[in-house]
RNA sequence: GCCGCGGUAGCUCAGGGGCUAGAGCGUCGGGCUGUUAACCCGAAGGUCGCCGGUUCGAAUCCGGCCCGCGGCGCCA
């Protein structure tokens, strides 16, 4: 027979605790969030899946005295059953409680150890980031991941895509070689992929549309607030489609996931859900224009290489919503970027910048679409062509010009919610200095 | 890879050649029926990151190493 893993009834999520139900009797399944012992009266802040909290009231003589016992001695992160009454009491935070009637420890829990002072040690946190992932803080920005890739996802099927999943295992660099990381497949090297992109151009040929969202690996020891070694990118790539047509696409896309997020997380978000409220067109500045506003903000800049980190936040602190800087010298981009036919040294790629300071969260352009042009360019850079023959052979078999694009998950999540850094948008974050828990 | 800061109780930190290494928070025991990170009294809790050196004596000074944090570089 049947039994459910749950051995006591519930009749609600804390979320759905409202003054509609005041004088109601409910029961709840959670984890001690807070508590708080007063002789005869024990408070427990009560918290469950649905992210929300409720201050339940224990009093001695309005509970069976094993069920105030338990209450009393419970622990942080403990699981709990409550039985109780809503009641509306101005002294509780949000202005509703449960008058407890019976109470029960399900599961118990060894003393928390992310006291209040355990919050200024930053490692420590993430040494205990299979614990702290149940702070209503860190929930609120993995809640809003989870709902930032599922308005991506309605966005891309909206328009007919088609969602692909690329190999994580690769042999075919995306980028720069040195920055993969080396994975033993059987008697041979096999890598983590960088992007999909590459896997999105054969796609393009059966399907016209497609997109992806998936982990990117980078074996580039960067110690910065916008790295990680493990991140998620949403990655589309058209067929006929040129670089304008790609810029159309990623605003489109931002300003839905923008809107999304500021709808759902409005209460979070305060005053900076209309500041992220965006709307396409978006600014769009030449790389040239943007070397302008370093150097007239005292940063030197030499032409064809990328901003140093100065530089960069200087021209993002110039905009407030995203904005593109395009026609990027050639030299600072990679080996499949098609270039314009009236100036060979421009690349017809761009990138995706958030303002306030924030940079770069998406890079997108047109790929060579010429077999031949192609071949000479991967020689030309000295990579290695035999491992890129699958990757120049789509083009022998009607691959029209294309375009797509790619944008970091962690990174544009970190500018809406302006975080301190990318890795509080992992579940786990991955850092040169960090692999563990 | 470079520069800087740090590692002392479960956590945050103080101490900076010499009695038994301290405080707050947390935990445990006691008290308290309206708290909001409750409060009051008491107690337990230590390989002072690791290795070596100097010294009568090292948590403390010196050298090396490891780890973490912040920034730069690299990089999408």
């Amino acid at each position: 027979m049947y039994q459910s893993a749950l051995p006591v009834p519930r009749s609600h999520h804390i979320a759905e605790i409202s003054r509609e139900l005041v004088g109601r009797e409910v029961s709840l399944v959670g984890w001690v969030y807070r508590k708080r012992v007063h002789g005869g009266l024990v408070f427990i802040i009560l918290r469950d899946g649905s992210s929300a909290t409720i201050q339940c009231t224990i009093h001695r003589d309005r509970v069976p005295p094993e069920d105030f016992k338990q209450a009393e001695k419970t622990l942080i992160e403990a699981a709990v059953w409550v039985q109780g009454v809503v009641a509306e009491d101005p002294r509780a935070p949000g202005g509703l409680e449960v008058r407890t009637t019976r109470f029960r420890e399900l599961v118990p829990a060894e003393p928390w150890p992310l006291t209040e002072d355990a919050a200024k040690s930053v490692g420590f946190l993430y040494d205990k980031r299979h614990l702290w992932l149940r702070s209503l803080r860190v929930q609120t920005v993995l809640r809003a991941r989870a709902e930032f890739c599922k308005a991506a996802r309605e966005f891309f099927e909206a328009r007919g895509f088609v969602e692909i999943h690329a190999p994580i295992l690769i042999t075919t660099a995306c980028e720069g070689g040195a920055t993969l990381f080396p994975v033993e497949y059987f008697d041979r090297e096999a890598y983590l992929t960088q992007s999909a992109q590459l896997y999105e151009e054969a796609a393009i040929a059966a399907f016209e549309k497609v997109y992806t969202i998936g982990p990117s690996f980078r074996a580039e020891k960067s110690r910065t607030r916008k790295h990680l070694t493990e991140f998620w990118q949403i990655e589309a790539e058209v067929a006929y489609a040129t670089m304008e047509d790609i810029m159309r696409l990623q605003e489109d896309l931002l300003s839905h996931l923008c809107n999304h997020i500021a709808q759902r997380f409005g209460d979070v978000l305060g005053e900076r859900a209309d500041k992220i409220r965006v709307k396409p067109p978006f600014p769009k500045i030449t790389y040239d224009e943007a070397v302008e506003i370093a150097q007239r903000k005292g940063y030197d800049v030499s032409w064809g290489e990328d901003f140093g980190a100065e530089a960069e936040r200087a021209i993002a602190e110039e905009f407030e919503v995203p904005f593109f800087i395009y026609d990027y010298p050639l030299v600072a981009r990679s080996f499949y970027c098609a270039w314009r036919e009236d100036r060979p040294e421009i690349a017809l790629s761009c990138d995706l910048w958030a303002p306030e300071g924030f940079g770069e969260i998406a890079t997108g352009g047109e790929r060579i679409a010429d077999p031949e042009v192609l071949r000479r360019r991967i020689i030309e850079l000295g990579l290695p062509l035999e491992q890129y023959e699958w990757y120049i052979e789509i083009r022998r078999y009607g691959l029209p010009r294309h375009a797509g694009f790619g944008i970091g998950v962690e990174r544009t999540l970190r500018w809406m919610f302006k975080l301190d850094h990318v890795r509080m948008v992992a579940l786990f974050p991955r850092t040169p200095t960090r692999v563990e828990p």
